[in-house]
DNA sequence: AGGTTCAGCTAACAACGTTAGCCTGGAGAT
DNA sequence: ATCTCCAGGCTAACGTTGTTAGCTGAACCT
């Protein structure tokens, strides 16, 4: 762990400003909170009008009184998705050494996806909506990955490997029988720095 | 060339036999043929049964009489597209030698993915109905990865990676301005293979 | 000729997001 | 105390989607 650049420079401290949320109306937050537990528990598929309005005790057409659409529900729990994906992992970020930072960092992305499968999906599935998005989430969220790895594009090619490995377990597109802790600690390995020292462990 | 495994045994020789598709009717052909090109040319959004009969001269209800649903018809589409990428990536590792083979791989699964953005999408996202594929289609796309890498887990890791970037390239995920070459390059440097050469470039 | 099968058709259903328009209870203003 | 207004519910309905049921005509085989 002697590392040069380790120790001066990674993990690197934290620009992105955290980001303030809209607060939204009680109903909304209701809304939300429903939207969020449908989705979560039922499906992508049962997340729909009806059912939520279901769930709120009201009738589908009701939600457009307080929404403008299903986009914007989807965004506001992207938007809201995005915000804890940063704060938990720049904590893991904050909490963890520069010998340890790739790993923590990247069985935190792992566990947070599985923790809540859906919900990551629709944060992570098709084009992003950006002019829905409150401005700087998707900064926060991304930046542990440059805190972890000090460069640019290698914390992009970082961020999408990981969200690769992440969603193809998710939809379950491995080999029957694959042992997903090894496919896993291949990703950090190829990751981990290419420098002299010659880990072990 | 002529490298069957001496110089650390890169590429390693096809083991996957080439899956057989079994030929669909005439007319099924034609039903495939129209949905690629609405698929590719008009978007996800506008492959409805609908859409197709209409490009095919028939109603949509008659599609019944060919085909189980759209399902099916999905399944059909994800088989053929996943023996072309396999046969592609195959002969992209047949032609390249230990030292460029990563490169090449890489590249030319962005570029395929790239060619035919809304097909890629179709193939890997959600969960994969294995039962309605032919067999070994799966083996033979991902094969590539492993002849690639000498590795199985590696080889998932990579091949995770690759779609992991290559997807967030296609829904433009990716902060704005990017030059995704960069971020491709850092990809390819991480998984280069870090044994005691140095190569450079 | 007669029966069977193939491949088209129309009509219709359920579920989806969404819009239009009505009604009502309660808060705020006079 | 009454009036007004409107937030927030409602029903009805539209246009999509995938899909099923049932009819029909043509081709083909005996």
């Amino acid at each position: 762990m002697g590392t040069p650049q380790a120790l001066g420079g990674l993990p690197l401290a934290p620009v992105a400003p955290r980001p303030e949320l809209a607060p939204p109306s009680p109903r909304v937050g209701e809304i939300i909170t429903a939207a969020r537990e449908v989705l979560e528990q039922e499906g992508a598929a049962a997340l729909t009008m009806r059912r939520l309005g279901e769930l709120l005790g009201i009738r589908a057409p009701s939600l457009y009184k307080h929404l403008a659409g299903k986009t914007q529900l989807e965004a506001m729990l992207v938007d809201a998705a995005l915000v804890e994906t940063g704060d938990l992992l720049h904590g893991v970020v904050d909490r963890a050494d520069a010998a340890g930072v790739l790993g923590d960092l990247l069985a935190a992305y792992r566990a947070h996806a599985r923790a809540q499968p859906n919900l990551y999906r629709l944060v992570t599935a098709g084009p992003l909506r950006r002019d829905q998005l409150t401005a700087g989430v998707e900064d926060w969220a991304g930046e542990p990955f440059y805190r972890a790895t000090g460069e640019p594009y290698l914390a992009q090619a970082l961020w999408a490997a990981a969200h690769g490995t992440v969603i193809l377990e998710l939809d379950g597109r491995y080999p029957p029988g694959s042992d997903l802790d090894r496919t896993w600690a291949a990703l950090t390995a190829a990751f981990r720095r290419p420098v002299d020292d010659d880990r072990s462990g």
